[in-house]
DNA sequence: GATAAGTATATTGTAATACAAGATAGTGCG
DNA sequence: CGCACTATCTTGTATTACAATATACTTATC
């Protein structure tokens, strides 16, 4: 399982990657974001994350019926919502790259160890 | 620059390996963190950190002298921080692997519209 | 010897955000 | 009707990165 703390700005930028994919709501973002194996997102975690979303202009809304349930809430990226998207990439690839340096130097450095013994 | 929001709950993580690689002291993991690219990570920032693994029971401390300025404080892996830190590293890469996908069909949806035009 | 810069640790308060818990509501099945 | 599944939203809480500030030691500069 990944840490709730580690989702903390990724998520966000997570479900920006998934609504770029098609229109789509809420509750399958959820679904998506679990088939990705980024863990069981509840929905006191993704629909505050939809509406600061579209209160800051990176998505749109629109309801659509549904043919079980409740009507569904449909997001949509905005231009500023990809800007945002493209830039997310660009910050997690950064942080990424140096974790893993990181990793490499201690995977180096506990080999050594082990060596002395 | 990485946004401060995805720093949280990977810094964490990345203090603990800075420290399997030496004893070292807080102003020193300020600097190292930098030198991997982790961003400018301030005073504000790291010793809460400390203290909090401190009291966790995830790192040791002494105090050295030091031949300029102040003394030092240096920290070192308990057993359980190493463990920590060991579970740390799947989690991250857990959490690399699934966004890494979600970009990969971020990328072919994007190639795909650009095809339709 | 006063002043500033670099080294070093710590505390307080603030903002961002993931999540649990619970409310609301529609559909379909036994 | 009650239960399960689908679907959205709100409230309150805990975690944590960071700015700002305080403290203190050493060395160099004026």
């Amino acid at each position: 399982m990944i840490p709730s703390q580690m989702l903390k700005g990724i998520l966000e930028g997570c479900v920006l990657g998934v609504i770029s994919l098609r229109e789509t709501y809420g509750y399958e973002i959820s679904q998506t974001l679990a088939q990705y194996g980024l863990g069981n997102i509840t929905e006191g975690t993704i629909y505050p994350l939809l509406l600061r979303l579209e209160k800051n202009k990176l998505v749109t809304a629109r309801y659509l019926e549904s043919a079980q349930g409740p009507k569904r809430k449909y997001y949509a990226l905005t231009p500023a919502g990809q800007q945002e998207f493209t830039q997310f990439q660009e910050s997690f690839d950064a942080l990424s790259g140096a974790v893993q340096q990181l990793f490499s130097a201690c995977a180096v450095q506990q080999k050594q160890q082990g060596e002395d013994l």
